[in-house]
DNA sequence: TTGTATGCGTTATCAG
DNA sequence: CTGATAACGCATACAA
C-alpha cells in the first residue's frame, strides 16, 4: 500500500506539499502540482482517509438509521437525504435497526469513536431521556418519527391533523361508521388516533371503542383487523389505516370476503408509497412530503455537525390527502378547500 | 473528548495498559484492570476507532451496496448478511448507487481508503473488467446479480434454470402462447430470457418475437408492457415476467382492461417479494433463496478479507416455484417432480 | 512556494 | 505484569 510517503519521494518533494495538492490548495506551483500528480497516478496511490480522519477529526460521512429495509417509505427521504449530503460533500450510508435498541446503541455509538459525523434517526427504539442526552453532546436528528418528549431537531408532518383530515373526509362523504386501524407503538400512532377521535366528534359522531384496532405495521395485521371489523354486529363503512401496508391488508381481506374495496368498504391508507397505486383498485392515502423530509433533516442535521449548539427545531412539513379509487367522492366539498387536497 | 491518555493519567498507569484492558489480553492483573474500567466509567471514555482503525488497518466494516431502496428484494437478503457480519463483529453499512457508476466508484473507493473492510455488490453498472481489477485487489463479491465476464465471487440462483421451470410449468398447465417481460439491462434478464426461449424449444412451440418485451424493471414497465401484449392479434394467455414489481403492473393492466389475472390470463412473477402475496389474486412465481444468499456471500466476502487471495467462488443456490392464484394447475404433474414445485 | 516537525488516538514492540 | 516509545498516514503551524 502506497501512502503520502512514497509520493513524495518518488516526486522529489515533501509530504506537505503532496498534502497540499492533496487537498486543492492553491499556494503550489502549477508545475510541482502536474509532477506530483503524475506520480500519483503512476504509482497508484490512493489516500488513506483513516490518516486524514484521524488528523481533521471529521469523516465527511453521515449515518441514516433505518428500522427495516422493507419499508418503501424510506426509499424517497433518502433521496433528499442523499441530495443535500452530497451537495455538501457528505456520503450518506444506512444501518438498519430492526427496531432493536441494542442495536440501534451500536451505531450510535459510531457518533461517539468518531466513526461518523451525524446521524439521522428515522425511528428509534431508545428511550426520550436517552435521545435528549446523546443529541446534547452529537449531531443527532430526527425525522418522519419522534420520541415523545425527546429534544432535539426533528421534522415530519402534522400526524394529529393528517389524520382528521383524512377523517374527515371520510366523515364528508357520507360515512358514519369508520374504523381505524392504528398503533400505540409509535408516537405518530397516538397522535393520528387522536386526529381521528378528534374528527369524529368534531362530526357529532360517536367514538366506538370496537371500531378502533391498536396492532403492528405489517400486512398479517390489516388482515387480521379487518377481519375483525367484518365480524362486528355492526361492520364499519370505511377503514382508516395508519399505513398503505395496513390497507393493503385490509383490501385484501376484503376481497378474499367478495367485498370490492371503494364500493362496498372505503379504505383509506397513510404513506403513499407505490404500493397504493399497485393494488386495484388504486387505494386513497395521506401522503408525506418524503423528499422535503429528507432534505430538511439533512440540513438540521449538516448545521449540527458544523455547530453542536445550533439551535434545536420541530419543522412541520405539509401533507396532503391522495384520492384515489378506495373512497367515494365527498358529498360537500365546501369542507375541504380544493388546494388541500391535491 | 477523552483520550486514553486521560484514562491512564487518571488511573495512574501507562497507556499501553489501558490499551491491554480495552482489547481484553489476558497479562493484566484483575485489580489493574477493574481500577481502569471504574476510571474509563467516570470520566466518560470513548475509545476514538480512528486511531485504531489506522493502527490495525481495519474497521471491522463491511459496505453493502444497492442499485436502490425501493426494491423489497434486498431486504431479506440483507438479513443474512447482517446475520453472518454481527456473528463475526462486523459492522453493516448500506450505501445507493442508484444504478450510477460514478456513485458505485466513489463507494467502492472506501475500499481502497481503508474505510471499509470489504464490499458486497448486489448489482453494479461498472464494466465487467473493472469489477475484476478491483476485485482482484480487494474484498468485492457479488451476489444475487452478475455482471457478465467479471472474475470475483458470485452467489445467485441459475437464472436460466428457473425461467425454463416457470415457463415449463406454465406449459405444462396447457398453455401454448406465454409472453414474456423481461430486461436485456442485466445478465440474470439475459438468462431467463434464454431460459424462456428453451422452455418453448423443448416443447415444441415456436418462439414468437412480439411475445418477448425487453423493458425496464418497473411497475410502469409492466403496466405498458401488457397493454402492448393485450392489443396483440392474438393475445398471449399466460404471461412471465423477470420481477414481481413488472408482474404488479402486469396484474394492475388486466384488471383494468376487466380481465382477471389466474382465470383469463395467467402470470408468473421472479423474486416472491412480499408484494406477490399482497396482491389480489396472489401471485405466483420463483422465490429465490435470499437469506441464503446473503449468508453465503458474505462468507465468502469474510473469506476475502481474511485472505485476499482465497479462490473466487461461484455459488448457485437452488429455487423455487410458488405456486398461488394467477396460474393454473398443472395438468401432468409428471414433469414437476413435486419437492421442486415447493 | 516549499520543507520540517509535530500531533491526531491508538496499538505493538521491546524492555524491565 | 507493566511502561516507554515508535509507528500508522495524514494535515498543518511554523520556518525558510
Amino acid at each position: 500500500m502506497k501512502t503520502i510517503k512514497d509520493v513524495a519521494k518518488a516526486a522529489g518533494v515533501s509530504v506537505a506539499t503532496v498534502s497540499r495538492v492533496l487537498n486543492h490548495e492553491k499556494q503550489v506551483s502549477s508545475k510541482t502540482r502536474e509532477q506530483v500528480l503524475r506520480v500519483i497516478d503512476e504509482i497508484g496511490y490512493t489516500p488513506n482517509v483513516l490518516g486524514r480522519n484521524l488528523r481533521v477529526r471529521a469523516t465527511d460521512r453521515i449515518l441514516v438509521l433505518l428500522p427495516s429495509l422493507s419499508n418503501q417509505f424510506y426509499s424517497s427521504v433518502l433521496k433528499g437525504v442523499e441530495a443535500v449530503a452530497s451537495a455538501q460533500g457528505y456520503q450518506t450510508m444506512i444501518s438498519v435497526t430492526h427496531n432493536d435498541a441494542e442495536v440501534e446503541r451500536g451505531y450510535i455509538n459510531l457518533l461517539y469513536n468518531r466513526s461518523v459525523d451525524g446521524i439521522l434517526l428515522m425511528s428509534s427504539s431508545l428511550p426520550a431521556q436517552e435521545i435528549t442526552a446523546i443529541a446534547a453532546e452529537r449531531p443527532l436528528v430526527m425525522c418522519s418519527e419522534y420520541n415523545e418528549g425527546a429534544r432535539l431537531s426533528t421534522v415530519g408532518v402534522n400526524n394529529f391533523q393528517a389524520a382528521f383530515d383524512a377523517v374527515s373526509y371520510l366523515i364528508n362523504a357520507g360515512h358514519r361508521r369508520i374504523a381505524m386501524i392504528s398503533s400505540e407503538q409509535t408516537y405518530s400512532g397516538r397522535l393520528r388516533t387522536q386526529g381521528y377521535q378528534a374528527a369524529l366528534k368534531q362530526a357529532g359522531l360517536t367514538f366506538r371503542p370496537e371500531y378502533l384496532i391498536n396492532t403492528q405495521y405489517s400486512f398479517r395485521s390489516g388482515l387480521e383487523a379487518c377481519e375483525i371489523l367484518l365480524h362486528l354486529p355492526e361492520a364499519p363503512t370505511a377503514v382508516f389505516a395508519i399505513s398503505d401496508v395496513l390497507a393493503a391488508g385490509v383490501m385484501k381481506r376484503l376481497q378474499q370476503a367478495g367485498q370490492i374495496p371503494g364500493r362496498d368498504v372505503d379504505v383509506f391508507g397513510f404513506d403513499n408509497i407505490s404500493l397504493a397505486d399497485m393494488l386495484t383498485p388504486a387505494v386513497s392515502t395521506v401522503s408525506q412530503p418524503r423528499l422535503e423530509i429528507g432534505k430538511k433533516a439533512t440540513e438540521l442535521l449538516l448545521g449540527k455537525i458544523a455547530d453542536i449548539h445550533s439551535p434545536d427545531q420541530a419543522v412541520v412539513l405539509p401533507h396532503q390527502l391522495v384520492l384515489r379509487q378506495t373512497t367515494r367522492r365527498v358529498v360537500s366539498p365546501a369542507v375541504f378547500p380544493a388546494e388541500k387536497i391535491g
